[in-house]
RNA sequence: GCCGGAGUGGCGGAAUCGGUAGACGCGUGCGACUCAAAAUCGCAUCUCGCAAGGGGUGAGGGUUCAAGUCCCUCCUCCGGCACCA
């Protein structure tokens, strides 16, 4: 029956009375529980929570209040996210000052996810505008530079006109826009700080193997990372240079019939006195650099290049001199920026070779041909695949992966690996962020600000607003500062950090915020580090997720940590989609609040309506749909009259129901199939309402639900006479007897067709199945002889084999 | 092009050591209550068929007593990478 409730009238009470009571907080590491560390990450404070904020926050309370109902310690950390483009944009707009928005949201915003319940253990936060949290980023930073880590580097970086600044690698969209921003990225040269991520390329892609994350996610990272494992060969040139190409394909050294060098390569203007053809060869240099990285991608049907004349190259493995080319179809920043070019192999060489009328040679064929598959028809000239070695001399009629080894070695190369990974640019030209702690000496050379001047705050004496240059380049202050403490002619370094930087270790400095000697002990972060699950949004995959990895094992290098990798496990969640299903946005008039679906139906409704959507976990989109909520709404209020069922006695199927469902929902909460849980919880409500319980299985009951539904089941737990708070009460166990049904319903196949079922005890025997057949007359008709084989499988299916 | 993942009612989704496809919820239809409406309750709801029965999990093959689930060939959608040597 429903009964109406009122959420207005307890959650509020609950949530201070909670509060209050320090229920969540979660102190000091006890030793004699077991602990888990589980992450959501914090939000940036835009003003307002959305409900992709209830998704990522809400849902996975779940699984942490079950967890700690089951004697788990469990921390449950929050924090806020409060440096970057996005508040400085806001602030700007309102004409504001970007520290009193943020401030002023994350205030509110405390508010707002006060109304959401959760089980948040706020003695455990961080905030990455505290100076006492920046103070340390800065350290770190200095640390890494003072270790070779970060770097000031030179080389072409990606600048988005639309934030004013330069941004990393991972922050350009495939189709070449912003990721925050959407405009269109340009290229400009400029001295950038750097840190050297791909130095741990490898571990970044090898420690990958041993994490609890989904395969996509690993697959993504290691994509994004792109390790060939190839090799670096030498060419002998004509003026007298070496140049080293790197190629996937050693095997094929044999059918290499030119060298191509990328537009930028060093080598050319070292030789230009060389090159007879010059100026065309400077003009084509031009012309490369010219067009950007799209009409780079565009332009790949049709190859372009010039040969160098006057230079030629030698192949080291048959001594041959073949021509030397440049062409923008090499690109300088990946490998050495120069190749060896093996047209019957590969089919961009092979495309240039056809325009250039260059030599074509084969040298692989696939096993077992007795010709090359290529010279049995012009047009399949072109072989990829490997295959046994022909026309390769010594070589002949190896496999083409043993040749790989072989020819390195014969040619004095060297097998290694190459990556797509580049370093990542974390200077940013913009104020609001945390201050590179670096000052220039007279000279202009480079020097850390020392701990004890840390923090290097933030001036506030600047206009924040952006116009390309560093905005703290305007500040006295920091001037004036830098002078008083190394001296006169020292500058201050202008730049802020990425906000990806704060965001790259903030879960260790929850554990520990109080800490002024380091960022984090050791000691505590032995207590609870690593992070038992990480949830969060698949927008991270190459962004966040691979620079905490790379600055966590940074950190494991300099022995500031005591694990290499922070996340053992990794749930990406999906996204919530309007009404309409398009995504939520203002322009689309399709966005759902938070605040307005609370203060309608509730904070347990709106939580049990994203869990109930689909499994968690699983990257899709749900469209928002309010006749869903009305449902989820419908079953509190069923719940919320439970207690009118409650008798002396219960029938022994309610009994068993209940154990069912204790073991049902306990399954599937660890693995955050909260949809299966909560049908399993509506299908016990559905039997009840027609029958009766007893006041110990509905104490159990509430038990089950409490961390679905916290306040309601509170409330009820209470109003039922209870003591102390349903959620320090234990979880139900199941009985293992009373979870298993007495009799099943089985189907009844005749020839492989349904036709009909009967019920029989789990473990009754053929024979006894058999009986149920033959006793019922249903059956008759289709027994039309002795069945001549039998297939049953106790619990699950019966089937009769009859021939007629 | 390469690497991953996914295709199930009108909708969100259940069910995969191969064993009664469509749990649970939404929506819809009919009925009850009501002067009426809302709310609530009951019944129905994959599809064709009065029924018996037939068909059905993106398409087509295959293995099997039995396939949404395994194998092969395709198609579509989503995510990552892409002139990456």
């Amino acid at each position: 029956m429903h009964k109406k409730f009122d959420h207005k009238g307890f959650e509020k009470k609950w949530q201070e009375q909670w509060q209050k009571d320090n229920l969540y907080k979660a102190g000091d590491r006890d030793k004699s529980k077991s602990k888990e560390y589980v992450l959501v990450e914090l939000p940036y404070p835009s003003g307002n929570l959305h409900i992709g904020h209830w998704y990522a926050f809400a849902v996975p309370d779940i699984y942490v209040r079950y967890r700690r109902m089951n004697g788990v310690q469990v921390v449950y950390p929050m924090g806020f996210d409060a440096f970057g483009l996005p508040a400085e944009n806001a602030a700007i707009k309102r004409n504001l000052n970007p520290r009193e928005w943020t401030e002023g949201n994350i205030e509110y915003m405390k508010g707002q996810l006060a109304s959401m319940g959760n089980a948040f253990s706020w003695d455990k936060t961080a905030s990455t505008i505290d100076p006492n949290y920046y103070k340390w980023t800065q350290w770190m930073f200095t640390q890494f530079f003072e270790n070779n880590i970060a770097y000031r580097g030179k080389g072409i970086v990606n600048w988005c006109p639309g934030c004013n600044t330069v941004i990393a690698n991972e922050q350009v969209l495939s189709d070449g826009t912003c990721e925050r921003c959407s405009n269109e990225i340009e290229k400009r040269e400029m001295p950038q700080w750097m840190l050297r991520i791909t130095n741990y390329a490898d571990r970044l892609v090898d420690d990958l193997d041993d994490l609890n994350w989904p395969e996509h996610i690993k697959d993504s990272q290691r994509n994004w990372i792109g390790r060939s494992k190839g090799a670096e060969i030498s060419f002998k040139l004509s003026t007298g240079d070496d140049i080293t190409v790197f190629t996937t394909r050693p095997d094929t050294l044999f059918g290499a019939t030119y060298v191509v060098l990328a537009p930028e390569h060093k080598l050319i203007t070292d030789n230009k006195e060389k090159i007879s053809n010059w100026s065309e060869v400077e003009a084509y240099i031009k012309t490369t650099a010219k067009k950007d990285e799209q009409d780079r991608l565009n332009d790949t049907k049709e190859k372009t290049g010039v040969k160098l004349e006057g230079v030629t190259a030698i192949n080291p493995a048959n001594n041959e001199e073949i021509p030397v080319y440049i062409a923008d179809y090499v690109l300088a920043s990946y490998g050495t920026g120069a190749i060896m070019a093996v047209p019957a192999h590969d089919e961009r060489d092979f495309a240039f070779a056809e325009k250039f009328e260059i030599n074509i040679i084969t040298v692989v064929r696939a096993k077992g041909e007795s010709s090359a598959s290529n010279e049995k028809n012009e047009k399949s000239i072109l072989f990829t695949d490997s295959g046994e070695l022909i026309n390769s001399g010594e070589f002949d009629g190896m496999d083409s992966e043993e040749a790989k080894v072989a020819i390195t070695e014969k040619v004095g190369g060297k097998l290694t690996n190459t990556y797509r990974l580049r370093d990542w640019s974390v200077g940013r030209q913009r104020y609001w962020g945390v201050p590179i702690p670096i000052v220039y000496d007279p000279e202009g050379k480079p020097h850390i600000v020392p701990k004890e001047h840390l923090p290097w705050t933030l001036p506030e004496d600047v206009d924040f607003r952006p116009t390309g240059e560093a905005p703290l380049a305007k500040s006295a202050e920091l001037k004036k500062r830098t002078e008083e403490i190394f001296g006169k002619g020292w500058t201050p370094e202008v730049e802020t950090m990425d906000t990806f930087v704060d965001s790259s270790w903030y879960f260790l400095r929850y554990l520990d915020n109080a800490n002024d000697e380091v960022f984090t002990s050791l000691d505590v972060q032995k207590d609870w580090m690593p992070i038992d699950i990480y949830f969060g949004g698949a927008e991270h995959t190459t962004m966040h997720l691979l620079y905490s990895r790379f600055w966590q094992k940074a950190l494991f290098d300099l022995g500031l940590v005591n694990v290499q990798e922070p996340y053992q496990r990794r749930i990406n969640r999906g996204l919530i989609l309007g009404p309409d299903g398009n995504k939520m946005s203002k322009s689309k008039g399709n966005v759902i609040d938070p605040d307005e679906q609370v203060a309608r139906v509730g904070s347990d409704t709106v939580k049990m309506y994203l869990a109930f959507m689909g499994p968690y976990g699983e990257v899709s989109n749900y469209p928002w749909d309010m006749g869903g909520i009305a449902g989820l709404h419908r079953f509190l209020e069923r719940v919320n009259g439970l207690s009118e069922h409650i008798s002396e006695t219960e029938p022994k199927e309610i009994t068993k129901l209940l154990h069912k469902t204790i073991k049902k929902v306990s399954e599937d909460i660890p693995e955050f199939k909260f949809n299966t849980a909560i049908s399993a919880l509506m299908v016990f409500v559905n039997s009840v309402e027609k029958q009766s319980l007893t006041k110990e299985s509905y104490d159990a009951f509430l038990r089950l639900l409490a961390p679905f539904a916290p306040h309601l089941t509170e409330e009820l737990w209470a109003l039922a006479g209870n003591s102390g708070s349903v959620h320090t009460a234990e979880f139900p166990a199941y009985d293992k007897t009373l979870s298993k049904d007495e009799t099943v319903t089985i189907g009844v196949q005749i020839n492989g067709k349904l036709r009909g079922d009967i019920t029989l005890s789990p473990e009754a025997t053929k024979d006894e199945a058999l009986d149920a057949v033959i006793t019922k007359p249903r059956f008759a008709p289709y027994l039309t002889a002795k069945p001549a084989k039998v297939i049953y499988v106790p619990g699950r299916i019966l089937n009769l084999i009859v021939n007629d």
